[in-house]
DNA sequence: TATGAATGAGCCTTCATTCAT
DNA sequence: AATGAATGAAGGCTCATTCAT
């Protein structure tokens, strides 16, 4: 029975972040997750309240993933910027892999900009890495005057968009060069 | 007979731009851009065919005018890094100012970001700030192995970011400090 | 002026009875009709007060000439078979030349055949016909005790229907053998 | 699970030939049917597709009715004329009792004239009675130069005129007379 | 007169959700 | 728990008609 329920439970889940991430949320309708899924649409109520609640519920585990992801490999004993070279490898290669993953959690967030409590939740996915700037700015490997949502930007945002064209097949990886780019990236947000 | 009101085709564009931006494309009704507008939903159809048209027209005249508020005060006679520094800050003052149309023309490319004809015409908004890029190469004060893309990703992405955050409220524009973050992007691209 | 207006009129007419009959009438738009006329949809209701009244008065004017099509080359000094036999060819070969008319006609009458008003005024068009019935049951030529609804369906309705099999393509114009079709029918009226 | 009513089915469907009947298929508005019905709007969407496909469906079935009526009584033994008095009978009674049926389906067959699969698949409804001529040319009661199609004309166009006049008030049964007017209309076919 | 613009009403259909089994 | 049936609400779009020039 418990093991039953938790394959529909992942089965939708997968189901859900297909049909989002391709038709978008108003784009995707419960009768199509559901058949995605192989269920009927009335089973969904059983596992979400709502269809906006269910969507909720995919935009947290997709932040714990993503954030899960970006950690993966880091070690408490790792130098910040060895530590945070590995985050900025995992992320693009996370977005490369699961890029139907990656787009929907961003359009969540751009689309609840000005949401203040659901901004406050975002930035729980981004403690670890917060903690990473905190101990670069003591240790003198990260320009001190730079805000978390500074480094943040210097350091990713370029990462998530090169990682973006090489989706888009704009970039192959290999062009992509990552630890030149990194470099690059790690070049602007020195002291 | 009655004649086209062009004041009501502009206030039919702002209230179209506010909407699309607030709840994206399929999440918006032409009823409530109608609302918005003052306008009879019946009357969106004399200025464009569907929804879809509405939309696409939208982000051709979104495009056009992020293109050129990029640009403006750009001279032929200007260094690379002035002129490219000066797009660096028309791009996060325009985002700054005019966030709900470049979230839009985001929203437009991150959606169809599979679609090479769409991506195509986009590339076209670029064509100005990618002979810059040309001329940075030639004159050596641009890493020549760079290309377009990612040269854009390091100078640009974090811009993009930071007046986000600016929008968002998570930084103010003295604390974005606009002349280090452009010196910080430069140097990410510096030969 | 005048003959403008005329021409204008005529235009609309043909071009409500080339629609009306390939779409129906609710099928039909204003606007469609317009176009097919090379008017605005305004103009048409300068000679029509609304879309029913341009459909009434489209069927008034095929009743009179489709009533007038059956009585052409009767004279009063005809025997009443002989009027009657040409009058059954002419119908034949209206319907099957103006075969769009026809069934607009037809249409009309089917879907209004509840409303007696509009049956009254149907039967306007068959005086003519009416007449040489009486002339006939009076010369001992028709059954007298076939009335005219009667005498109308066992000598006329086997003509429509043979003449729809020629438009529709089952059957050809010399299969129908006109005479003998019509010699048959008049026996089924014979007293 | 909640459980098809039957009654519902039924229901939907004489409510759907009734406002068919009436106003035309593109005159009845799923919500008309809907409210005839009991139903809501959208419950008419689990059974069918769309507004066409309930109107082909319902004509389906209609020619499946009308064409066992005809052939009500018919058996194997009975003489020609003696079986084809009878679905001409049959006939006439069903246009009067089923009237708004018969109309729909006539309705249907008017506005397809032309489509040939639309009227390949109505032949099918007259397989039985074809039978019936063919014997009748073999055995000598028919006119052996008559077609399928010229001989339903000339037998039962007359019927269903006069059954038509029967509804409309114009005439009644007995004045009618069916042995007679059968009698005529045999008259007209035979050798 | 003629017409493009404008619109209220309505149409077919979809959909998130609830019901009943 | 699971699900097909049922539906109120809404959506995009069309259209007959009126308006304003």
């Amino acid at each position: 029975m418990r093991v039953k329920d938790e394959k529909k439970r992942e089965r939708l889940f997968d189901a859900a972040v297909k049909v989002f991430s391709r038709y978008g949320v108003e784009g995707s309708s419960i009768a199509r997750i559901a058949r995605e899924a192989g269920l009927s649409p009335a089973t969904i109520y059983v596992y979400f309240a709502s269809k906006d609640e269910m969507f909720e519920g995919l935009v947290l585990e997709l932040g714990r993933r993503m954030s899960a992801a970006m950690l993966d490999g880091v070690e408490e004993a790792m130098a910040v910027r060895e530590a945070l070279e590995r985050t900025w490898y995992n992320l693009v290669r996370y977005i490369v892999g699961e890029f139907e993953q990656y787009l929907l959690f961003e359009l969540h967030r751009e689309t609840r900009f000005f949401d203040p409590e659901s901004y406050g939740r975002g930035r729980a996915y981004y403690t670890g890495l917060f903690e990473l700037f905190r101990r670069g700015r003591a240790d003198g490997s990260l320009a001190p005057e730079l805000s978390d949502y500074a480094l943040r930007a210097h350091l990713f945002a370029p990462a998530v968009r090169l990682a973006k064209h090489v989706v888009g097949g704009q970039l192959t990886l290999e062009e992509a060069r990552l630890p030149d780019a990194f470099a690059r990236c790690w070049r602007s947000v020195a002291p």
